[in-house]
DNA sequence: ATAGTTTTACTATCGATGATAGGTAATACT
DNA sequence: AGTATTACCTATCATCGATAGTAAAACTAT
């Protein structure tokens, strides 16, 4: 019989080509926020993880499949960052800090912002399997809101809008502060002001 | 004695100029919605006017001018567009039109209002003398929002966050369309609901 | 009209970019 | 130990934005 059948997924082949890629990606984070996210050089990248430009194409097919990754690696961050969280007590206190935590993600990484909430890469469309990760944060991001009494689509609507907008102002003119973080429980009792 | 003192600026070699120009920025933005706002080529352009790649040197000094010449020319769309139309009657109607419009606008051209709110192009910071024209627009949303009642800075910037959002989503989901667009009556009137 | 000046546009070429071809060294499985 | 697969390399390609140098064209002034 085959002692190893309970393994989950670990020869040493893929450990090393994912702890690869995930070094490859770390590093392309890093110079995104130093060139842009459309500037980013595969030599550059190539360089910082210790290989040639063409050894890239081993661990992704094209830039644009680089930029999959990091889309999918994004999400991945932003969810983990709302698992650590704590969305328990009122519901409208719940969505005030949850509207707080995604404006304060944003703030954190502008690169990161523009990846996952803005299309900034032409010709760069996700993949169905890293579209899946957005997907799985939006019906996080509409339950909370629904816990709070956001149903009609009109409203679900003008919340995401609104999220939106506070994100990308704080990215845009007070990147790593909080003056658009501060203004959650203002736009969210707004949000929730019967009508 | 100089029969001609009173013309305005209208020698024959900068009408030219000035023309020229004008075509070659029409045909960018043509490209830029075809391949994206960072995909333009600038031999696909210098073809498209009739040139080669190398004689868009003599209009623009760099492609990053000509980034800042669309970036101005798009503000330039936008003020026009605002001077045609009519924002008298009561304050909250007027905000409400605005607002509406601003979202129309951008969804005219996705690639227009990327160019403006966002900044997707590495790089590219506007010249003071472009950002000019941003500025003129942001004083005049700020006086429709003022007369309304909006003066403190926290409602400034909630109501641009909201304005953002709203265009950013129906850009982003619904091109072309009016599903966020018809948000607007909803949105200012949270805006103003006392609180 | 003609001489002189400025503007416009060209060809040729540069370094850097993403991508591909083909070969070799390293690694893992039988 | 032998074999197959993966990882990585060098060399090279077309395309990109940009510059140098030159010729033609357009305008001005005499």
């Amino acid at each position: 019989m085959n002692e190893s059948a309970n393994r989950v997924a670990t020869d040493p082949r893929s450990d090393r080509r994912e702890a690869k890629i995930a070094g490859i990606l770390s590093e392309a984070w890093d110079l995104a926020r130093r060139d842009g996210l459309g500037a980013i050089s595969l030599r550059d990248l190539a360089g910082a993880v210790g290989l040639r430009q063409p050894s890239l194409y081993v661990y992704f097919e094209s830039k644009l499949a680089l930029y999959d990754a990091m889309f999918a690696d994004g999400y991945r961050q932003l969810l983990a960052y709302l698992d650590e969280r704590d969305y328990t007590g009122t519901p409208r206190d719940a969505l005030i800090r949850f509207t707080r935590d995604l404006i304060t993600f944003a703030s954190e990484d502008g690169v990161r912002y523009q990846m996952l909430f803005q299309r900034p890469i032409p010709g760069f469309e996700p993949t169905t399997e890293s579209f899946a990760l957005a997907l799985e944060f939006y019906e996080r991001a509409t339950t909370v809101a629904a816990n709070a009494g956001i149903h009609h689509q009109a409203d679900i609507d003008l919340f995401a809008a609104v999220i939106n907008g506070l994100s990308h102002q704080q990215v845009a003119n007070d990147p790593g502060g909080r003056r658009w973080a501060d203004l959650a429980e203002q736009a969210v009792d707004m949000l929730l002001a019967p009508r």
